[in-house]
Formats: structure tokens, sequence, C-alpha cells
RNA sequence: GGAGAGGUGGCCGAGCCAGGUUGAAGGCGCUUCCCUGCUAAGGAAGUGAGGGGUACUGCCCCUCCGUGGGUUCAAAUCCCACCCUCUCCGCCA
């Protein structure tokens, strides 16, 4: 949620940015009408309670005769504070869910308009000359890397298995991005992918995304979609030494996803999938330096494309087509041979003070006072997407896959070549 | 799955079955000062959070002892429900 002191003192900021994500400015106004309201609640509930507890104290000491009179008194007050704590209590309700109606409040320079609007910020790498690109499915089929027919079978549509050495494609990139995220300073995790509803709803999923949340009912638990939910939720509740900061993690985990409202969209393949692993970035920092961090967690995965010498440019998404807790959001997107196009691949996120407020994460200032602390998360590794794109890049006319040299190490073998399946 | 124990301030830990200056003893940690050639040890003082008000850098008030209800003039302290954690047994790995 929004920081109550910016409502109050920069509505029209809060109203600007709204109208930038093409939602309503009006949840503004009516979020300051609640506050009003909640604040004239909380006076009169404060003078009754004030009058009660200073009576109620000297109740004990009081002589005998004067003590039923002062008895009689407290007993009428207990039942307007009583009616004074109801009101209170509905007052705060209403202002609370009328402040967590606000969407984040964007950073200077976003794009403005919906999911068409954003601006490419970069583009790298040069796109590979292929005469007739296959796809990353019968390269990866003809490879024995890819079987997308039994994973139907056996768990439904949008499931897969990687066999061989698609298997072992995984492991390496899963390796390759762990050792970055190691030497880049990241703390690397392996983190739940079943979490509570605290941490769901704190991170913000449960909103305008829980259709593509999978749930389980009889545990009252979620599949995570990626480790930012473990990784924020990490800190939940605490207050953290601000001296510490930044505090960063690589998490790796599998992430599900229902992809609701996708029917017909990037069925073939692995592109969009139920179920894949990720090693993502997540960074806890200062607010003032969210949008220093946000820059270097996204030339870290630039670093990470361009070490698998992937073609890709970078977006600057638009206001609309940012979550709610994105107050921005890069995304590199890759280039798809048989597609023609630039497709998603990492996306990192500033998501400034919004999910730590939510998710109650502190650290402590100069001040001595604990002070809302920024998050951002980013991709490093989208594992099946970035199989996607390798295979379609480096492929060769002969059938075979170029292995880029900054993988090679961890994969063991510089080319991938039809019929050496294990 | 069966049986117990417990959830208190940044942390540990009293208080709760004698309900009323207990926002909460004590310790650790932290901050400042003293001592010291420096450090350590030692000594002194201070040190929770959230919210509201304001003649607003000082003060006043309210709330908070897992969560939500209840009893009471008054609850960390009594009652109920729920959530969570831990231990033991069984089971699985």
């Amino acid at each position: 949620m929004i920081d109550v002191r910016l409502l109050r003192d920069e509505p029209e900021r809060v109203r600007a940015s709204q109208r930038a994500r093409r939602a309503d400015p009006g949840l503004v106004d009516a979020a300051l009408a609640a506050d009003e309201a909640r604040r004239g609640a909380i006076g009169r509930f404060e003078a009754l309670r004030a009058e009660q507890r200073s009576i109620g104290a000297g109740i004990p000491s009081a002589a005998a005769d004067e003590k039923a009179a002062l008895l009689a008194r407290t007993k009428d007050l207990a039942v307007d504070v009583k009616a004074a704590q109801v009101e209170l209590d509905e007052a705060e309700a209403a202002f609370d869910a009328a402040l967590r109606a606000i969407d984040n409040v964007i950073v200077d320079g976003v794009p403005e308009g919906g999911e068409e609007d954003f601006v490419v910020l970069d583009e790298i790498g040069t796109l590979p000359d292929i005469a007739d690109p296959r796809d990353h499915l019968a390269i990866g089929e003809a490879l024995g890397m890819i079987d997308v027919e039994r994973g139907v079978k056996v768990s439904g549509s949008r499931f897969y298995y990687l066999t061989g050495w698609g298997a072992r494609l995984e492991l390496a990139l899963v390796n390759l991005a762990m050792a970055q995220a190691i030497e880049t300073g990241f703390t690397p995790m392996v983190v739940p992918a079943l979490v509570r509803p605290a941490a769901m709803e704190g991170t913000g999923f449960l909103g305008q995304a829980a259709e593509n949340v999978y749930r389980l009912e009889a545990d009252d638990l979620y599949l995570v979609g990626t480790a930012e939910v473990p990784l924020a939720g990490y800190h939940m509740g605490e207050v953290l030494d601000g001296a510490a900061l930044p505090l960063r993690y690589a998490g790796l985990s599998p992430c599900f996803r229902r992809e609701a409202g996708t029917y017909g969209k990037d069925t073939r393949g692995i592109f969009r999938v139920h179920q894949f692993d990720k090693v993502e970035m997540f960074s806890y920092t200062h607010p003032d330096d969210a949008e220093a961090e946000h820059e270097r967690l996204l030339g870290w995965e630039k670093r990470f494309l361009s070490a698998l010498e992937l073609p890709f440019r970078v977006i600057d998404v638009a206001a609309g087509d940012l979550g709610a807790s994105a107050a921005r959001k890069f995304d590199c997107e890759a280039w798809i041979p048989s597609q023609g196009r630039y497709r998603e691949l990492t996306s990192a996120s500033n998501c400034t003070t919004f999910q730590s407020r939510r998710l109650d994460i502190r650290a402590r200032g100069d001040d001595g006072r604990p002070a809302p602390v920024a998050t951002l998360n980013g991709t490093l590794c989208a594992v099946t997407r970035t199989i996607v794109a390798l295979l379609e890049n480096h492929q060769q006319p002969d059938g075979s896959v170029r292995v880029p040299a900054a993988l090679q190490p961890h994969l063991g073998v510089d080319t991938l070549r039809p019929g050496e399946d294990r």
C-alpha cells in the first residue's frame, strides 16, 4: 500500500500516477475522505476513553461514599466508549480498504498508457541470420531434450518433460545463474514453493493476479508463481539493521502459474507453461537507493543474457501494464527467430515501499526510527523461456545447437547434436 | 494422526490462580558520557512500536503483551474461539 503521508501531502502526485496507469484517480479522493472520517472517529473515541481511564484510576483509592457515584458514571461511559470503538473500527477498516485500492505511485519517467505504450531503452546483440528457422520444440524434440507429448499425457496441457540434454541444460543454466549471482554478492537461496496466505497477500498476488495463482484448498496454502513471494516473505514482520542494507538474495524455486485467460496463446512448446524453474534476484534497499538498485538488477539481467549470446531489447513497461505493486518495470525481451519478434524473458520491478508496508518490513535508519524498506525483484534465469531462446538463436543448419562459451563449463559440451542423447 | 507445552518490547526473559500509575522487572544488544596510551574490561545515564493532537523539534493524549470476541467501572493478567510455534509418541522419508 502507498504511504498515507504522501496521500495527504501530495494527493495530486497520486492522482497523476493513477491517470498514467489508466486507473481511477477518484480513488485518491475517496481515500482522503475516508482518512478525514477516520481521524474524526479517532478524536471522539480518544476523548471518551481518556475520561474513562482517568475516573477509573481514582476508584481504588476513593472513599466508600464517593465510590458508588464514580462507578455509576464510568458505567455510563463504558457504553459510550464501546459505541465509539465500533465507529472507529469501521472508519479504520473503510480507510484501509480505500488506501489498499490505490496502486503504487509510479516513478517519474515511466511511460503513460497501456501494454503497447512501452519505450525501448536498449537493443543488444545482433539478430541471427537464419534462413528458415525451426522453432524450439522442433529443435528440442530432434535433440531428445523436450517431451511435451508425455507431459500432456501425465499432467495435461502446458506441461512437459526435459529429458537428457534438456535436463542437463536446465541444470547448467541454473548453475551459471547462481554462479553469477554469488559472484555479484547475492546470497543463494533455495526457497519454499508453498506459502501461507499472508505471504501471498503481502506480495500483492491476491489482487488482480489472483486468478493465476494455484491454491491448495485442503491446506490453505498457495503455490508460488515466483520466488519473489518467499523471498519477500523472508523478512516479513521484521525490523532490519539499516546498516546491513542492501540485502540481496538469489532464490531458486519452481514457479506455478495457472495461465488463466491465455487459451490459444503460445500453445506450442514450452514458452508458456504451468510449471518451470527460475532463479530470481531479490533486493531489500533503502528507499533512496531503490532506483539505482533497479538499474543494477537490470544490469545483471543484461549481463546474463549477454553471456548466453542472446539478442534482446530492454523495454520500459508502460504504467498501465504494471502490476499494482510495481512503481516501474524493465523487461528484457529476447529475439525469437521462429516468431520473428521479441518476447519477454526477464523482468525487473521496483516496488519501492509498497510491498514492505503490507509485509511490515522495516529497517532502522540513522535516526534510530524504523521505516519501510524498498523491495525490488528481477529475473536472472527463467529456465524454460531461456531454453527456448537459446535453442532458436543458436540453431545451426545441420540441426545442431551451438552452446555459448559461458555455458560450456557448466554443460560440458560446445555443441548439442542430434543422436547424442543422454 | 495421538498427547502435552507455549506465544510478552531489537533479542532473551519475569509478570499472569491474589485483575487497578505494568508499556510492562531483570539481562543482552544499542546510543552517549566517564575511566583508559589504544582496545577490552569496568562505571553512569538513556533506549519499544503505531496513531491522533498541537500554542509543533518540545509536550499532551490514545492504542498495542499471537488474533478475534466476551466478562468487568477497569485485563498482559479471568472466560471462549481461532491461528501459530515447540516437545514427545506413532507413521513416512
